[in-house]
DNA sequence: ATTGACCTGTGTGCAACACTTAGGTTTATC
DNA sequence: GATAAACCTAAGTGTTGCACACAGGTCAAT
C-alpha cells in the first residue's frame, strides 16, 4: 500500500508517515515500477506500535532505541521500563510547571478584575508590572478559594 | 552596559538578551568605539517587563504586540486582558493533556510491575503492545486508587 | 487527452532560546 | 611587547514532531 492508504488506515497524516520513514522507523520498499514507497503489513504493525508508544509519552528517539533493540533480537522491555521512568519524571515536571503557570494566570486575572486600565505613570503595561505573585502553598490540587 | 552585565543582573543568559534584541524587544545602541551593544536603564526595565510577562505565560509575540501598543501611546491593558485569556485556555488544554498523559504513564507502569519481560511471541515490545489504556473517569484530580 | 487525485523529494516554518564557529576587543599580567 | 583570559560580535545550526508549500511525475477514469 502507499502512504495515503496507510496513513488513513491508522488515522495519521501522510506527512507523519513520511516523517517516521525519514527517521528510519518505517522501512517501505520502493516500487520498481513508479518509485513510490510501498508499505507492508509489517510497516502497519510498526506504525501501530509507534502510535501506542507515543501515546505513552515516549519520544521518537526512544522508539528508535526500542525498535533497534528489538530488531537486534534483544528484549527491549528493560529499556522500556527505564525510559518510561525518565519520561514520567519529565512529564511530572511539566505537569507541575503547567500547574504553577495556570495558578499564576488565574491569580493575575483575578487581581486584574478589580484593576483599572493603566492609570499609573510611565509603565509599559501597568497590569503586568503591578502583578504580584503570591506564590503561596495553594498548589492547585486543593483549590485555594 | 554590555550584554553580559545586563544578563547577569537580570539572571538570564546573554543569549536570551541577544535573542530579545534580535526580535526587536530590546533596542541597545551600538558603541561607536568598538561596535558592542550598549544597553541602558531603559532596556533593563524592558527586560524586567519581558521576564514578568513570560512568567505569566505570554509568548514573545504577545509581548511584541503589547510593547508596540505601549510605544504607540495606546494603553495595552485591554490587549493584555484579551491575550491572557487566550493563553490561559492554551495552558488549561496543555494542563489537561499532561494530566492525561501522566495518568496513562502511571497506569502503564502499574500494569507493567506485574508483567514479565517480553514472553509473548513476535512483538516489538510486549509491554507497550499489551498495555490497555483504561481511560476511565479517573481524571487524576481525585486519585483513582 | 485531460482532469483530478495521488505520489515523489526537498526545503521551510514553528518556539524560544542554547550552542558552536570564527573572529575582533579589552584588560591584565609577565 | 607578547600573550592569555574574558569579553564582545554575527551568523549559523540544533532542539521536537511534525505541517505545509513547491515543483513536478504517475495513475485511473472520463
Amino acid at each position: 500500500m502507499y502512504v495515503k492508504q496507510l496513513a488513513t488506515q491508522m488515522d495519521v497524516t501522510p506527512e507523519t508517515v513520511r516523517y517516521y520513514t525519514r527517521v528510519g522507523l518505517l522501512t517501505p520498499v520502493r516500487s520498481k515500477i513508479n518509485g513510490y514507497q510501498e508499505y507492508t503489513q509489517y510497516d502497519r504493525r510498526r506504525l501501530k506500535f509507534i502510535i501506542s508508544a507515543r501515546q505513552l509519552g515516549f519520544s521518537v528517539k526512544d522508539i528508535q532505541q526500542i525498535i533497534t533493540q528489538s530488531d537486534q533480537g534483544h528484549c527491549p522491555c528493560p529499556l522500556t521500563r527505564k525510559l518510561i521512568t525518565e519520561r514520567l519524571a519529565q512529564t511530572e515536571a511539566l505537569f507541575q510547571e503547567t500547574l504553577k503557570l495556570r495558578n499564576r494566570m488565574h491569580a493575575a486575572i483575578a487581581q486584574w478584575e478589580t484593576s483599572p486600565n493603566g492609570a499609573y505613570g510611565s509603565d509599559i503595561c501597568s497590569l503586568i508590572e503591578s502583578f504580584v505573585d503570591n506564590a503561596d502553598d495553594k498548589n492547585g490540587v486543593k483549590n485555594g478559594s
